[in-house]
Formats: C-alpha cells, sequence, structure tokens
DNA sequence: CAGTGACG
DNA sequence: AGCC
C-alpha cells in the first residue's frame, strides 16, 4: 500500500507524541500527531485546532492525495479537509466515548480510515445517556460520519492484536479527515 | 469536580 | 450538542 510508505515519511517529519488532557495533564493512552494546514491537539491548556506541532513547532505536512481523494470520493462535501488527526493506538491504547465538536463547520462530515489492527469501535447517539453498540473496524474500513451521525458519542474500546501486519509494529493507525472552518464561499 | 474517563 |  503506497498510503503506508507515505505516511512513514510524514510521521518522521511530525513525529507521534503524547497528548495530555485539559486541567489535569493526564496523559491520554493513544499517540497522536496531525497532516493539514489545521491539527487537533490537546495540552493542560484544552483542545483546539492549530496549525503547528505542539514539540517541533513547524506547520503539520499536507495531507497526502490518497487521502484527499478518498474525501473527495466519499464525504460528499464540496471543500477539501482542512485537518487529518492520526492516532497511534498501541499496548492498552483506547479512546473514551466522546463527540468532535471542536471544529466550527458541523456541516462537514467526519471520515475515518483505519489501518492495521482491528479496533473494537463503539457509537452512541448525540446525547451521551443514548444507547451505544460496538463494531469492528478493520484494516481498510472508511467510516463516513456525517448528516446526523455527525454528532454521535463514539470512541475505541480497545484493539485486537495481531490481526493485521500492514503495520511493522503492530498496533491501529486511525486517521480522521475533519473540515474545521466554514467555507468561505 | 473529574472525563477523549470507567462503563457501555 | 452540552445536561454525570
Amino acid at each position: 500500500m503506497a498510503l503506508i510508505s507515505d505516511l512513514r515519511v510524514l510521521v518522521a517529519e511530525c513525529p507521534f507524541y503524547t497528548p495530555v488532557m485539559p486541567g489535569s495533564g493526564k496523559p491520554m493512552s493513544v499517540r497522536m500527531t496531525n497532516f493539514g494546514q489545521l491539527g487537533w491537539v490537546t495540552d493542560k491548556a484544552g483542545y483546539r485546532y492549530q496549525p503547528c506541532h505542539p514539540e517541533t513547532g513547524r506547520p503539520w505536512p499536507a495531507i497526502p492525495a490518497q487521502l484527499q481523494e478518498l474525501w473527495e470520493k466519499l464525504a460528499r462535501y464540496p471543500h477539501p479537509p482542512e485537518a487529518c488527526l492520526v492516532n497511534h493506538y498501541t499496548g492498552k491504547a483506547r479512546m473514551g466515548l466522546h463527540q468532535d465538536k471542536d471544529e466550527i463547520d458541523f456541516d462537514a462530515p467526519v471520515l475515518s480510515v483505519s489501518l492495521g489492527d482491528t479496533a473494537v469501535f463503539r457509537i452512541g447517539g448525540s446525547s451521551r445517556k443514548d444507547p451505544t453498540r460496538s463494531f469492528k473496524l478493520q484494516s481498510g474500513d472508511v467510516l463516513v460520519m456525517g448528516g446526523p451521525a455527525r454528532m454521535n458519542f463514539h470512541g475505541v474500546d480497545r484493539f485486537i492484536p495481531a490481526t493485521s501486519t500492514l503495520l511493522s509494529g503492530g498496533g491501529r493507525l486511525n486517521l480522521t479527515l475533519r473540515r474545521v472552518n466554514l467555507p468561505v464561499n
């Protein structure tokens, strides 16, 4: 897969870092980096989108063309993504139920690409108390959260080790393409 | 309070 | 959309 070799090169320029929770500074279990004009970051000060890597200070590299094309095909949204959050799951990494709500444009979908080990994904409704269900997300699966599902709570319970050989070190990579700001035109 | 948390 |  050509995307994987691209990703290796890009991640070398914008290394994964360990994000921490606002206020508490508690480290999250996933490691993160971003591509695109804007990247989602979290630190003691809060959640936000910013143009540069919090540790290197360099701008995030561009979103790979292959991912841009995937957005064009599947997002059904007439403007390009501005951000690609890259989450790396290793060991006991998980992601609790949350909403993606730090964007301004809620009309654009969030498009997620799973790579590497299979994830046990969980999704509920737009209210925290809505019932949830879980299903597996395999390497190569693309999930579009758009329309009424845009604000659904979702997370990753765990990943299942050794279910893919795509990533040399094992683990799971999740790429989420997002639009952040409202389009100007 | 917490919390992209634990639990579902 | 939030609301333990």
